[in-house]
DNA sequence: GTTTAGGAGACTGTATACAAGACCAGACAT
DNA sequence: ATGTCTGGTCTTGTATACAGTCTCCTAAAC
């Protein structure tokens, strides 16, 4: 009998592609506003143009594509105010995150978040920075998962994805404070203290906008506004 | 000189299957837990099966269709809970909305705010009930819009989509308090207090939910504030 | 009676083919 | 020189074709 029909996960071409071309386009490698032509993706990912095309798709409902009918897609462009924009956001949508996760605390979940924690600190140690990116959204989104909330958590997972696209891109990266603040969120999530957790989760935050408005004081002209 | 290359505003199939698919979810047409088989959509719809894969992608992503890889795509199913909680998620989310309306207040978003709320009062008074819920959710919409901040637009429409589901989805009818709830909401953000519009907005989603429940047929507790 | 092998049909995943729109460059007229 | 026509080329939109896999039904074996 066929042993593994669930937990196969079957790979489709599609979801490479999607995971690769969103990779590309947190990296950098991809830049704003770079042309997406599906031919040339089709071609140097070695599949079919069908692939890329579902893929553009779901990046275009993500955020991170712009596609214009008949003219083709781009990645999107992203404005000093789109990102301080998507910071308020932030702090609406995580600040719920963490007074659910608070509520609903769980054996779980803790776990989960100190797991996370766990191997964000090794990649620190490690000056993994790329690593240290991609655990910092994983813990997000662990909060977000131990919210309990289905919703919250489809919405939140392109937010946070953004959310690192923009300290990509603007070579923000966040110091040793990032991980206190990760740390103190934490426990107050474990401890059940729903107005604490969310305010460290507001309070961190906050503290990601000082650290890209700085970063953008420094490299950033204003050619346009 | 060129007369219309930008205003064209291009049809493309894909736009309008999407359009269509989700038109049929939303009103129920298309019940939840549905096979979307793409033949028979494609067929329906009298277009070939790409314009109908790449809808159902933006649709999965929007989160009114669940794929599985290999086994074909389906209606979301919303259980109680998840429709529940979608209110926790909207109370945070229209509540920053409504803030960032009233402390970004215009003319023309003010302009536009009253136009909605009048559509939707012509609508109420002719009593098409399928035209109010289209305006309810363009009159949250226009709130999100007038907030000037991109990314929660982004956000928002699927979101106020997904509310509209499942009032569709509960015949949880909203009665005329919606609407002077409504006005008071639209008034605070003319009137550029942030405060009270976040106020407004919070006690709209959660006069909503305790709609929602009553159709259900639970007993409404106070969870959260 | 229950289980298991196997095969037919159905459906998805992927590739390829064709049609139509958009861009560019050069020719031509004014 | 400016403008606009025209052809060629590039790219997207859509359709079709084929391969792989899943489901389900049937039948044989225990």
């Amino acid at each position: 009998m066929t042993d593994l029909t669930l937990g196969a996960a079957h790979r489709t071409l599609r979801d490479e592609v999607t995971k690769e071309l969103r990779r590309r386009i947190l990296s950098g490698e991809l830049a704003q506003g770079t042309r997406l032509v599906e031919d040339r993706l089709a071609a140097s990912l070695g599949v079919s143009r069908n692939p890329v095309r579902e893929s553009i798709r779901v990046l275009a409902a993500e955020g991170f594509v712009q596609v214009v009918p008949r003219l083709g897609a781009t990645v999107a462009t992203l404005s000093t105010e789109e990102g301080e924009e998507l910071f308020d956001v932030r702090m609406a949508i995580e600040g719920l995150a963490a007074r659910l996760a608070a509520r609903k605390r769980s054996p779980d979940s803790a776990a989960r978040l100190r797991q996370v924690l766990d191997q964000a600190r090794q990649a620190v140690d490690g000056g993994r920075l790329e690593a240290v990116a991609e655990f910092n959204t994983a813990f997000h989104l662990a909060v977000g998962e131990a919210a309990g909330n289905s919703y919250l958590s489809l919405m939140m997972k392109p937010m946070l994805q953004r959310a690192q696209w923009i300290f990509s891109q603007t070579a923000a990266a966040r110091g040793p404070h990032s991980w206190t603040e990760h740390v103190s969120l934490c426990e107050a999530i474990i401890a059940g203290d729903e107005d604490e957790a969310q305010a460290r989760a507001v309070a961190h935050v906050a503290s990601a906008r000082r650290s890209f408005l700085a970063a953008v004081g420094r490299t950033v002209k204003h050619p346009n506004d």
